[in-house]
DNA sequence: GTCTATAATTTGATAGAC
DNA sequence: GTCTATCAAATTATAGAC
């Protein structure tokens, strides 16, 4: 795997579990055995990196909806992928609750992540009231369970998601 | 209004807009018109100072909440509020996204106010269920609709709440 | 209770060698 | 593409005068 893929994986991760302003090119290299000024080579400013990692989450989190037959057990599904299989939450939960702390060209990837998943869901779920329930319940959900360092909380969300919507 | 008090309230803004990571000593004592060598003599450390914030929050987060009529409404009140007079999400909304990247004492304080929140609604509300959509779909909901600067996801949310509930 | 002064560390970022 | 070396600025925090 090259740098530049490493280095979004451990800015990823890095962002998701301690904030934008917890992440330092120093920290990032040592992780990768390198040195920061080797960091500054792939991105020369840190709100580079921080937006490329954006924009490739996004394009992820999309592709894992593909073609899904339940749109939203799918969708929760990639939050508790998200949750429980890297132990952080969404990455524009975290931006976006630092939203006028970190850089605008960051902020503005994170403002298109939301308003793309309001489109999805409210596509796929026929309302947009329900589209607003999903997205901000699961959001908040993932935040609160780590704070309780207890899924249990999320799991409720979704359950509650899933019946409501059988009714 | 006595020096503490005023460092509790910019100190509460500050981490509310941008997280705790972008709330420096020095930009307080601007704020405040004196030396941050002044505000180490009130909050020795920055950890002190964001445990007081939070346990100021929670403490007037549920005075806020005494003899409501309709509990639900009135919490969602309490988030209405925050989110739109004071134009920032809630305080432990953004400490909560931050939980691994911030001290333990103030990590500990803001799980104890998520701890806190599940119990007052699950005992005002009747259903665990009910009170993790509550509190996860509110908490969402501000981070997103501050993210989007459009409040309607918000109230969207608190439509869907109440309108559910009813039923 | 606030100040000046300062220490020790960390940060984002750049220049230039290899 | 990575390195050494370095910079300017910012950070948390303390000592001691007033």
């Amino acid at each position: 795997m090259d740098t530049v893929e490493k280095l979004l994986d451990a800015t990823e991760r890095r962002i998701r579990q301690n904030g934008y302003h917890a992440v330092s090119f120093r920290d990032l290299a040592d992780e990768l055995g390198i040195k920061s000024a080797s960091v500054h080579y792939h991105f020369r400013r840190k709100e580079d990196l921080g937006k490329a990692v954006v924009e490739r989450y996004s394009k992820r989190f999309f592709e894992a909806l593909d073609n899904a037959p339940d749109p939203l057990a799918a969708y929760c599904d990639v939050f508790e992928h998200a949750l429980k299989r890297d132990e952080a939450i969404c990455l524009c939960g975290v931006l976006g609750a630092e939203t006028r702390g970190i850089p605008d060209d960051v902020a503005a990837e994170v403002k298109r992540f939301f308003e793309d998943n309001l489109a999805w869901l409210t596509n796929h779920l026929g309302d947009i009231g329900n589209a607003a329930m999903a997205l901000s319940s699961l959001e908040g959900g993932m935040m609160i369970a780590q704070s309780l360092d207890d899924y249990s909380i999320f799991d409720r969300v979704r359950a509650e998601l899933l019946s409501k919507a059988a009714q």
